[in-house]
DNA sequence: TTTAACTGACACTATTGTAGTATCAGTTAA
DNA sequence: TTAACTGATACTACAATAGTGTCAGTTAAA
């Protein structure tokens, strides 16, 4: 499973421009066109936003979408489970042997401990944070 | 690409028998007897080790493999980068706009730092850790 | 000197994930 | 009525992952 693949990288640039246009709403197509992503692609990828109470749609002409929640508070890291489901760097590192023992197997304690400080960083890794200069 | 893969769990796995039984020689087929590890897949995986200096073999009737450096000094981040190349996160989250220019890019700088403190809590976890009750 | 167990090096298959394309039904403004 | 839009889903192409099979060459021992 890529961390960051396609589904992110695009919903992150088509939330970027909905950031900008505010209140707006703007078309699959437009946004499409503004970061160069395949359109149908991008279709698909607005859906789970919706889902998710990111975006609001409206549908016919001069329809589109719009953002619902602040850029500052919609991390990448939102995003990723969203696409790929909860971040895990691996169900367990060593599923059998030498893990017969989940609860005393050094290395699982400390992969759970690296994991969770990343998730914590990527959560810190907003859209508002790709506006600034 | 996965970060912790078959290849990298099996070649942990092959290591820790090889760094128990001391300077003798074991075989793929004990090996992968004693992990559980699929016998041909085992034998793939052992040949990144030979090439990588980890590992020494012997062909021939009472031939294996056995363990050529200190497993406190090899890490897991060792493998990855021996079966999946440079750990890296993503060549660029943002390719082209809103990245246009990466040496501005917000984000970028900081999946990079995120990057490289990941890389390096990687490279203390240790064979030898995995031997630790 | 023959045999059996071993490594080295590939080639092959099956399954899944990723990226991208296409289509049809329903909605809405002009 | 038409054109532009969303919702939903089906489809293809390609790459990565996991696992299997085979053949050539090497070596210890019967």
């Amino acid at each position: 499973m890529k961390l960051i693949n396609k589904n992110v990288d695009y919903a992150a640039r088509a939330l970027l421009v909905m950031s900008k246009t505010g209140g707006v709403f703007i078309s699959a197509r437009d946004i499409a066109a503004a970061q160069k992503i395949p359109y149908h692609f991008l279709r698909r990828v607005l859906q789970p936003l919706i889902k998710n109470g990111i975006v609001a749609s409206v549908e016919g002409t001069k329809g589109g979408f719009k953002l619902l929640v602040d850029p500052a508070k919609l991390s990448i890291l939102k995003l990723i489970s969203i696409y790929n489901g909860k971040f895990q760097l691996s169900e367990c590192m060593f599923r059998g042997k030498p893990c017969s023992n989940r609860r005393t197997c050094v290395l699982r304690k400390e992969v759970v401990k690296i994991e969770n400080d990343f998730a914590e960083r990527l959560g810190k890794l907003t859209i508002s944070k790709l506006l600034q200069k």
